[in-house]
DNA sequence: AAGTCGGTTCCAAAATTCGGAACCATGTCC
DNA sequence: GGACATGGTTCCGAATTTTGGAACCGACTT
């Protein structure tokens, strides 16, 4: 195990539930033995990647996790251009927009469109949920080959929402769906009454993907109000991907998708 | 040299003026051998913390920045706090609100609000600046010991904007200024035509630091305006002391201000 | 006075990293 | 077609780091 490895480790312990973590806590989150918790935890505070509080003594991530995450938005030509024509969507229909990418069987929420309907934003940015459990993330994962699919899911079956597919054949069943209709849809799934549809983008120039997806009240929508989001969404798809030189039968190779 | 500070060094080389970068230019950058490069920049790729665009092959932050970034100082009270009161300010006066943090003898912005006026936003969350060219920036250095600043600003003192401080005398001199009345000012600084008033902020819990300033057009605000920007900031700054518990005679040591 | 938390320091063994050199696949210029 | 540049990868022995157990420590609590 490299030391790089091992930091990744730690800042991979770090979470929107667990923003910041005590000696102790990392000590047992990664098992590792106290003098090379010491040493690690003093190596990331003075490189800016953590810092910690002078007061509880606990860490969390630093400076220099700050300004690179800000660099991150540099590859937002995909990402704005999706963002603006989101936009113009939510406005019209209300409902709160999701962008994300694809992380190894998760997606990660990158932009958010809040609507004008009051419904909560529950996912915030960088927010980390199962692919496989989300109407853009099926979307995402339609789009690799299936054999990319198999080695992205892990090895158990995880347990997902009543209404989330429940093994591979399921899931498989979904997917073909998804690749037919080009939309992918979801209801009652990560959190009770919230559905959504969304679709996959993926940028014909540079080969990255991102998840393009509305979400809704399932109680407070009718039929209709759900085909017409339908109808949105394959019209953005449909300008997106003509924009974004993208081809729909293309497969997404796995080292493509994840970075 | 450890793996993590080569590591380190590598994603320092990424900034605002060049968030990608290519293998020549990390070579160049790090003057670290070829292998050295190829298998630093192969093993930060795959954890997550820098991606390579698929199509230029060009390297960039990644998703794991991203992420972290996000929950760098998620839940600060003292900057959630000031955040609220400068909010007003901005409200009250049209101006743009900057937070920032010390970090050696730069600063770094945390926070903006924009302001109703037509002053384009130039420094962006994660903008890093010489401490000594800004107002709030030297608001935050006034607070620390001497001895203290003379150890932060550089062996050979550094080449500023002909508005700032061109040596440490000079800067003594309008640091002790800032102590004297609680506020600090800069007018065609860093920017040509732009002006701003700042303050420094610790909270008298944990001891951390914050640098509060409005930023607005020379040419476009009177003499009167500038005279009610103070008036504000004097204001909010004696709220927020008064709600933070800050003691403004205590000096900042070191290690406190940077971590 | 004893115990806990959050560390630091020491050490020899074990593992990793280092960098030079050779190699290679693409793409491009002449 | 051939030469050259770019952007890498792989190999290897030597050099450097990391590792983890154990002892120790200062501040704080019980």
């Amino acid at each position: 195990m490299s030391a790089l490895t091992n930091a990744i480790e730690i800042l991979r312990c770090f979470s929107g539930a667990q923003p910041d973590l005590s000696f102790a806590d990392v000590m047992t989150l990664t098992g590792k033995p106290k003098s090379s918790t010491s040493r690690l935890l003093r190596a990331l505070r003075d490189c800016g990647l953590l810092e910690q509080d002078p007061h509880t003594r606990r860490y969390r991530p630093g400076l220099l996790t700050f300004e690179l995450g800000r660099l991150h938005r540099a590859h937002d030509d995909l990402i704005s251009m999706a963002e603006r024509e989101l936009r113009e969507v939510c406005a019209r229909t209300g409902h709160t927009g999701y962008i994300a990418v694809l992380d190894g069987y998760e997606q990660v929420v990158l932009r958010i469109v809040p609507g004008s309907n009051p419904l909560r934003v529950v996912n915030p940015p960088g927010q980390r949920t199962p692919a496989l459990a989300t109407s853009n993330g099926r979307a995402m994962l339609a789009r690799l080959s299936d054999q990319d699919i198999r080695a992205r899911v892990p090895a158990t079956y995880p347990k997902l929402p009543r209404n989330s597919p429940q093994n591979l054949k399921q899931l498989m069943v979904r997917l073909d769906e998804i690749r037919r209709t080009g939309v992918s849809e979801a209801a009652d799934e990560s959190i009770e009454g919230v559905g959504s549809q969304g679709f996959a983008l993926k940028s014909g120039e540079t080969g990255e993907m991102i998840g393009i997806a509305v979400s809704y009240s399932v109680q407070a929508t009718t039929v209709a109000e759900r085909a017409n989001v339908r109808r949105e969404l394959t019209a953005m798809a449909a300008k997106l991907r003509r924009l974004t030189g993208d081809q729909l039968d293309q497969v997404v190779t796995r080292a493509q998708a994840t970075r």
